[in-house]
DNA sequence: CTGAAAGCGCTTACAG
DNA sequence: CTGAAAGCGCTTACAG
């Protein structure tokens, strides 16, 4: 393999110079910089990164971690995520190390190698993630985003969808079909994402002055658990053991809303007809279930573009003020209602 | 950050002396090695990768490439293979770079960065990849191994899944649940994992001594095209356009057999009373399905760890013959058979 | 068992 | 606009 000197050498110039070719920098004559760049061209030559990120005090590396359970379910709503962030340094000089890590993380075990090493330059954390991470981080003074995610009382640069609007245009396209008795299933109510939802989901009834704190109180069903298809079944039983004349469903998710369905059906209940139903997240089932489900389309790959900018963003100026990048959302009208 | 040369100083010893300490080297007085130890216990201190890697003319990086069509597919067959050698890495001195390739890869331009920069010390290639990107491979003289893939003509090392045993195995279930008329639906006849499950089907018909060339003539439904719900629903229309009295129906896979449990019930037809089908692979949706699917479990997470076994041996040893380990797969018997 | 020194392949002031 | 030289933080013969 060819390296900086045999190309100074072939060139008839210094190292110096082939250094300020490769990177582009000014000051150097046109001349010059053709004969580099066709030694470099004739030689094949290729940088090599490590001794690049040696002499710069970099690593070329950003860490991507997430839940080993959220990378495992069925959805791959975290790999298309990490996959956008991964279109995105292709172009450019950073490695993206996806790993997972546990439910019950311990900074002082569980650190994932890349940051016990302070080997990347930066990391995203996507979805729900332990705390002590967050924190271990902070301290650390390693630069990171959050996606999907987000922490009260602390302000973290991070990258999220436009959960409240989202929600609050879906209600709205329930209320024009004409439905007054909406209901609202939600789980994981601890998650920022599922409380903006039922923000939306309460506001535009509202505005729409169907809703009032009675209203809410009757047609909620909100757990503290994990969202799942399970909580779908459960909400679905209980909004209609309390005879309120429910007439839609608007869920915090399509996963609740499969459940949702799948406990309608057992009722004999049609959808949309008697009750319709709207999830959240646009995940693959939803255009193949029967009926097919209207819900809010979250674009995971631009997700992870606009992640990576914002990361390498932080990366290259550490100092800036924490800023959230909202992803806007798309209602996708199908059978369901 | 420490450095070596901190620790050195600290120690009162050379870092060569440090080096030695940190790379369990003999040669180090008992004395010396605890003291050196106690002072990077003290220091927080951690070899730099960007050095060591640059000193050894090592990467310490692996690539993963799968194609983008299969990384984003719903089933996270790859995924989970990718997580397995995650696992392993973690422990180890690698990092693992997941890239996806896409459909018409061209070497000239579409190669991962890793690969143009030369910024890896090996490479696993997931399922079916372009026959270019391993030619490149081999004339760069990059150790790589095939996953769950092979090409007729040419020994590579690879890790795959017993298919045949698994499909004899799970054609002996069938047969001696009392059925003598059994199908296969199969699509990508290209891909050897299929191939190998049509051998050991038609192999474990013919020593049950049911099967012959005419059988399997009238029997087979084999597409090539990549396989999909679609195939195992065209495959059950062309068995039963037959007549030939099918009693049951081996897919190639849990995907095929997916669209042949939906045809089989347009027609109304009992599964398993009337016909029994058996997939291959256990995808997540097989056991939720009605009725659950019988099928043969792929361990994906064992095939990502033998697969980074495989892979970091062969860079230590490149010169070794070719190997292939084959992974044991396992019968589950469940509701549809 | 230990240390001095060269070397890995880059970047970056500094001097000209 | 260009080059000589130091430096990034390690490893590795070599000599002792």
């Amino acid at each position: 393999m060819a390296n900086i000197n045999n190309v100074a050498k072939k060139a008839r110039v210094s190292i110096a110079t082939v250094s300020r070719v490769i990177n582009n920098k000014k000051y150097v004559a046109t001349k010059t910089r053709e004969k580099v760049m066709s030694v470099i061209e004739k030689l094949d030559y290729k940088p090599l990164y490590s001794a690049i990120n040696l002499a710069t005090k970099r690593t070329g590396n950003i860490g991507f971690i997430v839940w080993g359970e959220h990378f495992s379910e069925i959805e791959k709503f975290y790999s298309q995520i990490f996959l956008g962030m991964e279109y995105s340094a292709r172009d450019s000089d950073y490695y993206i190390l996806l790993t997972t890590v546990k439910e019950k993380f311990n900074p002082k075990e569980d650190l994932p190698r890349f940051l016990k090493y302070k080997d990347v330059d930066g990391v995203a954390l996507a979805g729900r993630v332990p705390t002590s991470l967050i924190e271990y981080l902070e301290n650390q003074g390693i630069p990171f985003i959050l996606i999907d995610y987000g922490i009260p009382d602390k302000v973290c640069n991070s990258v999220v969808m436009d959960n409240y609007n989202g929600a609050f245009q879906a209600v709205d396209q329930i209320v024009k079909s004409g439905k007054k008795n909406i209901g609202f299933i939600g789980g994981s109510y601890f998650h920022p994402s599922v409380k903006d939802r039922y923000r939306g989901y309460k506001d535009n009834l509202k505005s729409n002055g169907l809703g009032d704190s009675e209203y809410f109180d009757k047609f909620s069903f909100l757990k503290n658990v994990e969202t799942s298809p399970e909580i779908g079944i459960q909400g679905v039983k209980h909004l209609l053991s309390q005879n309120i004349g429910l007439d839609a469903i608007f869920c915090c998710n399509d996963t609740t809303a499969m459940g949702a369905l799948s406990e309608l059906k057992k009722y004999n209940i049609k959808v949309p007809k008697e009750v319709s139903v709207v999830g959240f997240d646009d995940i693959t089932l939803s255009s193949f279930c029967t009926p097919s489900l209207s819900t809010v389309r979250v674009p995971k790959l631009e997700i992870g573009k606009e992640s990576y900018r914002l990361l390498t963003e932080i990366i290259a100026n550490p100092d800036s003020t924490p800023q959230t990048s909202i992803i806007d959302v798309e209602y996708i009208q199908r059978r369901s209602s």
